[in-house]
Order: C-alpha cells, then structure tokens, then sequence
DNA sequence: ATCCAGATTTAGACCCTGTACAAATTTAGA
DNA sequence: TCTAAATTTGTACAGGGTCTAAATCTGGAT
C-alpha cells in the first residue's frame, strides 16, 4: 500500500493537525472526520450525524458540531455557505470554489485557478486574509440547457 | 435637480426592475427597499424591520423577509452570507466583495477591482453566473497591529 | 370605470441550525 | 498513576427563516 499524496490525511494526519494547532484528539473529532471523508462532498451537519449513527452508537448532535468547529479551526475541514441557514461542510482538500444554481439548486465545485486572496489582499492593506470563500450563483450548465418551467 | 447615475435607484426604477422580472410593485417592497437604501450598509432582516416600524405602522416581520427575497431576485437588494444564521442584505450598487476579521466580527467592503466571475466563469462552461459573492476571513487591519488577547 | 384571476400580504405556528450551560468524562503531561 | 484542564454530553434555549391558509391587493381584460 504505498502513499498516495492526493489522497485524503490519515487518521494519523488528523491527530497530528489537531496536537500542531493545541487541540486534542479525540475520539468524536477523528469519527467526524473519517465520516465526512468517507461521504465526501458537502455534507450538512446532520447529514454526518445521521451517518455517524449508522456506523454504530452514534454521537450527540452537539458533539457532532463541536468535532466540525474544532477540525474547522484546524483547517482540517472546510465550512461553505450555501445561502441563510445552510451550512455545509466538506473535507479540506484542493482549493475550489463553489456555484449555486438557482433554478435546481444543484451545489457545483469550481476549480480555484486562480488566486483570488491574492488579488483581493491587494485592497485591503494591512489585513491577514486567511481564507477566500467565493460562492458564484446563476443558472447551471445542465439547467441553462432546458427552457425555464 | 440633476441626475446623479450614482445615486440609487428612484422609486420608479425600481417598480420598473420588479416588472421587468414578472414581478408585481407592491407597497412592502418599496417600503423595504426604501428602508434599506437610507440605512445604508449591511443590514439583518430584523434591523430593516425595526426601522420600517419607527416610520410608522411597520410591517410583519415575514413580509419583510417576503420582500428581500423578492428584491434579491429581482437583483436589487444583494444578500450576503457572514457565517451561518447571519445574511445580511443591502442595497446592489457598486460591485464589492467582504472581509470578515474573525477577531473583532468587523465586517469590511473589499473594492471588486478584478472581475471575479470572469475570472472563475472560464471554469463553468455552460453556466450562466449572475453573481459572485467573495467572503474573505482573517484579521482586518486594526486588529493585525495589536497584540492578540 | 369595473371586474377578475392570480400574485402577494399577513398572521400564526413551526422547523432547523447552531449555541449556552453545567455536570460527567477523557486527554495528555507530570 | 495522578491531576488539571480540555472535551464530551444532555438539555434547554435562541435566532433566522420557512410553511400554511385566509384576506387583500395588483394589473391586465372587459
């Protein structure tokens, strides 16, 4: 079984990332981990909970928030707003943007070609950009395709 | 009086945008978007619905949410998402994006120099992209110069 | 000028996501 | 092993937004 380094972090990765930032691991925050890796995607809180409680005993909602905030303030996972209300959570890989479609609210990933922080960071001198969401919205290629209902 | 092409739109001009969109010029939603461009700046729901209250009758808090959504596609009003369960709305006008300082909340207009969704539009073949909304995190400038608590 | 169909407003209850709290438990270093 | 501090857990709560159905209003047709 050799390295793959596309690959998703290991569990090992994971411990590691939280001691670095002074968080401990434990055994809530590496579940929610490797549940939401294993579905991929976006994935709404309780979308992973409900997965979580399918593996086994599950966990409390709560903790299932707690894991998200601390692997979040890891950089381990990515937090996406998709509109008021709608958090959505994906583990942090390659950086990409997201589109929303506004005709059947299909939620698409955009390559990050560019360096949009670094663009931006230009007008705003003195600040410490740590993290550029860009959420494009319109019609998605396949809905743009089929005359509006 | 001269017309400034900076100024928001009149009343007029928006009845006109709303119609345009197939959709009707109702009181709440000149009532809302009147609100919201003398306030200026990023606005909750709530806070435009306490403001249309010291006007006088005021307005069900569901029809000023009835209101933004229509404003909102009917491009008028932008809704900006600042973390989950905080949009704010505010009046489209010149081209922006934000900066959330994760140390004091502040939240900051970035000037859109670059065309953000030209930039990303090139990756979505296909897709229509009506919006590009660009949510940056860090620490703003103010806080980068003290110490951290 | 009046009518009508359909969109919109309104009022209320409701849901959902996320947070606050305090006690029990667990982690990690001594 | 032992201890202090971080974390988990269960419960209750809060804010923001949506759903429903009846009353009202808009805008085109008559």
């Amino acid at each position: 079984m050799t390295v793959d380094p596309l690959a998703h972090p290991t569990s090992d990765d994971v411990a590691a990332r939280l001691r670095s930032r002074g968080l401990r691991v434990t055994g809530p925050r590496l579940t929610v981990y490797r549940t939401l890796a294993r579905l991929g995607g976006h994935r709404s809180a309780d979308q992973v909970a409900a997965a979580v409680a399918g593996d086994g005993p599950g966990l409390p909602r709560t903790s299932v928030y707690n894991a998200l905030k601390a692997l979040a303030d890891a950089g381990l996972v990515a937090a996406v707003d998709a509109g008021p209300g709608t958090a959505l959570y994906e583990v942090h890989g390659h950086s990409h943007h997201h589109f929303l479609c506004r005709r059947c609210e299909a939620l698409l990933d955009v390559p990050a070609a560019t360096p949009v922080q670094d663009l931006l960071g230009l007008q705003l001198p003195g600040a410490v950009i740590e993290s550029a969401q860009v959420v494009l919205r319109g019609v998605c290629p396949q809905c743009a395709g089929t005359p509006a209902s």
